[in-house]
DNA sequence: GGAAATGATTCCGA
DNA sequence: TCGGAATCATTTCC
């Protein structure tokens, strides 16, 4: 509080001998060069100024008031602006003037583009439809997975208003008192509208800095809940018993070869209800742990190569003679067996 | 609870 | 871009 009177101090100083150029500057602003009457009127106002802190609260007051009704007030007080102005602000320079702020705008657009700022209807449909489309396969736990990123995402949209409303109402708040305390304080200070303007300017820049902390934690919290929704392995589920069987049968009744094409792929997936590359990562799978241990898999190989040779048998004695792909060959074991070596 | 099995991911080379 | 290899993370089995 007691800036005040130190300020008021000053300026008086300045205006009564520290500023050479005052003089002539009351001159400027008032058109008055007539005189040494109104250079008493000038000299009386700094001289009531800054003995005003002296006195008591009602007396000051009322010199107050009675400054305010001076006639030669708005001049003065166009000067001590003026002077303050140059002597002061100036020294804080450009610097002020920011470029936007990349990173705000970047926060911006993710929280737009994923739903949880701008309308809410859709908002973030196409994240968890790209998440549910990810997890394909996973089969009925998808709705309810879909419904629970979807809820958790509402959450953290919710937060993020809630929060946001918050900070603009202190904003606001804030910003309305601090502009009634300096026009209040303009009544006796060199304070003007310029810079008024500057200080809700400054006060906006700072709660904007909060708001981009705000809005960088609800990017981090979303970031969060997609990693987790998206990352298969949190919710890694073996395929079923038909699907795997589907899988071996066409692996090892293509042991010479067993890179299905890619339509072979999409007939797989289609029928064991997996999406293609589930498809690639499991023949991928299957290739290096056969490699590796081919003794295990001898077992299973001989399953599935008498499994399939039953089943070309009843298809060729039913009359139906085909060259299917799938006809079990012991033969072409060997030569993956050989080729794998 | 620990080992094995299994599906997914990442890195690297052809 | 695809496949091999290593590895991770989770599930299943004992």
């Amino acid at each position: 509080m007691d800036d005040q009177p130190r300020l008021m101090h000053a300026h008086a100083a300045v205006g009564m001998s520290g500023h050479p150029g005052l003089s002539q500057h009351i001159q400027d602003n008032t058109g008055a060069t007539d005189g040494d009457g109104r250079k008493q009127d000038i000299g009386d106002i700094l001289q009531q100024i800054m003995t005003i802190t002296d006195q008591s609260l009602d007396e000051a007051q009322a010199r107050k008031h009675a400054l305010n009704c001076h006639r030669m007030k708005p001049a003065l007080f166009n000067v001590l602006c003026d002077v303050k102005e140059k002597t002061v602000l100036s020294i804080r320079g450009a610097q002020e003037e920011e470029s936007p702020d990349a990173q705000l705008m970047r926060l911006d657009n993710m929280l737009l583009a994923e739903g949880v700022s701008g309308p809410e209807k859709g908002g973030g449909a196409a994240a968890a439809a790209a998440a549910a489309a990810a997890s394909a396969g996973v089969g009925a736990d998808n709705a309810t997975e879909h419904s629970d990123y979807r809820a958790k995402l509402t959450q953290i949209r919710q937060i993020y208003h809630t929060e946001l409303e918050k900070y603009e109402q202190a904003c606001n708040e804030f910003t309305t008192h601090v502009m009634n305390l300096l026009r209040e304080q303009s009544r006796t200070r060199p304070i003007s509208p310029k810079e008024i303007e500057r200080m809700v300017n400054i006060i906006h820049r700072k709660f904007s800095s909060i708001q981009m902390q705000l809005k960088q934690s609800t990017c981090e919290a979303f970031m969060i809940l997609r990693s987790r929704f998206l990352d298969a392995r949190r919710k890694r589920r073996n395929f079923n018993k038909q699907a795997t069987e589907i899988l071996n049968e066409y692996f090892y009744s293509h042991l010479s070869n067993p890179y299905p094409s890619e339509e072979a792929k999409e007939e797989l997936a289609k029928k064991c209800s997996i999406t293609m590359s589930q498809v690639s990562n499991w023949f991928g799978n299957k290739r290096i742990r056969y490699k590796k241990n081919i003794g295990k898999f001898q077992e299973e190989a001989n399953i599935y190569a008498a499994r399939t040779a039953v089943s070309a048998a009843s298809v060729s004695a039913h009359g139906s003679q085909t060259n299917s792909p799938s006809t079990p060959n012991s033969a072409a074991m060997r030569t993956y067996d050989h080729r794998l070596q």
